[in-house]
DNA sequence: GCCTAGGTCCCGTTA
DNA sequence: TAACGGGGCCTAGGC
């Protein structure tokens, strides 16, 4: 069988020459030198710079127990097929994964080189791509979202290239083989409601400002000095001036740096007579960073969110 | 049709109910309270810990045009299937993506919620798992590495756990319907290699430490002070003790906080006659980031790694 | 665009 | 294990 075997058929069919949304812009070929055949090109830009929004719902097919909606795939797909599912993919602001091995360049703030391997590549419709291999939480190379993706069958191989700029920066993932390529037609709404943030910390202590100590009187969230913004900014019973840094977990000596700056800040902003304290409340302190505090003459006080 | 259409099967299939490698843990019944269906359930659980290593070579279908080494998949699968394509690949170390409707729940160091919506969740061998929008470079949920993964059907729903001690906490993704699932054999044992970082810029200022300025002598590399690990600690041409603090961008306020911790700490430490010179190395610095350099008699030398 | 700080930050290294 | 600092950090909010 020369054809791979395919699954789902979630779009129309646009075959792998259709033009993308996006205008086509006119690209100078790899690195690659010779030419590209004609039949394995395709490529598609997804929306540069931010503006991610969608324009028009997407095109979806009927589905059934073998196109379900939304869903495209194929598996151990040559590169021209390969890269005209990315391309489609894409064009319909799906969200594209592709698995297979592949080799890794990225150009840009740094540069990386990343050798032959299996790995998973997703590519979202904002822009953003991220290559995962089997360990780790964070991708082994990435792209952040508002990169142009495209994606092209070169000499039987599937290359796919992020790219922005501001800063210039680029990713190309080549695949060898693809062992599986998917376009998901994706709609998400929600917003993820978290809990235990710093936001709740500041809520609670707005609500009961005697949890930092008795006769403490939030006056300002947010207030400018010329160190930065003071989390709570207020006055202790004795009309004191009063610096509060809220830290959601256990803090270091950055913490303890950052509420300084502002107490040094505000000592020489406001009247030479002011008396300034500055209190960190967090769940808990490091050693180090309580050596900090009582050098630098700031409190601690431990509260969790 | 009733059964779900399948590409793929890498791996000989031990059947849903197949135990795990891992040593089965008895575990209460989920919110769902009453009894699980047997024939939907299906789970396993990954290695615990950061101990990540592969065993044995996995076990590798024969390759073909339908079921290519390393890859299994199913397009609209019911939730028993889903579940049991997942433990089986989990089993066998593979890395698992699901694509579907689901809802998400978290909590562990925050807590969170997330409504329906489409998602690609990544689970891998290590025990990360990742929940992925349209949107972003970063997961909208996720878990560390070092979590049990434990995948089920329960009433219908293909519903995946993945949890973790110290600290606890838990992640639970429900789908209503998955669309897409599929196991990926990987086998990845490169790193990157990356250019552009902070050590290349020490590096460079070792070979060459007239960067920095005339007569600089580097003594040593993460000298440790009371404060912490100087990055270069060296004597300028007049004798003086000089701590630099190597950044690979521009820099704010929290370098010049750092940089001035380990100078005052040297000065502690030292004889009371000792001069420290304290210079911040980086490409660039802001403007409050400078300010507070000359506020604390600290120096800045331009340089990019 | 830059700047500032938060994050369920993750991650490696070292005591 | 905790702690400390790096990161191509990413991301949100101001200005």
């Amino acid at each position: 069988m020369a054809t791979p075997p395919t699954s789902g058929g979630g779009w129309p069919a646009p075959g792998p020459s259709a033009p993308s949304s996006a205008p086509r812009k006119e690209r100078s070929p790899g690195r690659c030198g010779g030419s590209t055949p004609p039949a394995g090109r395709s490529s598609t830009q997804s929306r540069p710079g931010g503006a991610f929004k969608r324009p028009t719902p997407l095109p979806r097919g009927v589905p059934s127990d073998e196109s379900p909606a939304g869903v495209r795939t194929l598996t151990a797909p040559d590169a021209a097929s390969a890269a005209a599912l990315v391309t489609d993919g894409l064009g319909a602001d799906a969200l594209v994964a592709l698995f297979g091995r592949c080799t890794v360049d990225y150009e840009g703030r740094a540069a990386s080189e990343l050798g032959p391997g299996d790995r998973h590549v997703m590519l979202k419709p904002d822009g953003a791509a991220l290559v995962h291999t089997d360990e780790g939480q964070q991708p082994v190379n990435w792209q952040p979202p508002g990169c142009e993706h495209d994606c092209r069958a070169t000499e039987g191989a599937t290359v796919v290239e992020s790219r922005r700029t501001s800063p210039e920066e680029s990713l190309v993932v080549r695949f060898s083989t693809v062992a599986h390529a998917a376009a998901f037609d994706v709609s998400d709404h929600e917003t993820p409601e978290v809990i235990g943030t710093e936001a709740d910390l500041k809520r609670r202590i707005l609500e009961e400002p005697s949890l930092v100590e008795d006769g403490f009187t939030p006056l300002a969230t947010e207030r400018k000095t010329p160190a930065g913004a003071v989390d709570v900014y207020g006055e202790d019973d004795a009309g004191r001036t009063v610096v509060l840094e809220l830290k959601r977990r256990r803090v270091g000596p950055d913490a303890v740096g950052q509420l300084d700056r502002y107490v040094g800040a505000l000592r020489r902003d406001l009247h030479a007579d002011a008396e300034v304290r500055g209190v960190l409340v967090a769940p808990s302190v490091t050693g180090r960073a309580r050596a900090l505090l009582a050098e630098r003459g700031l409190e601690f006080v431990p509260l969790t969110p």
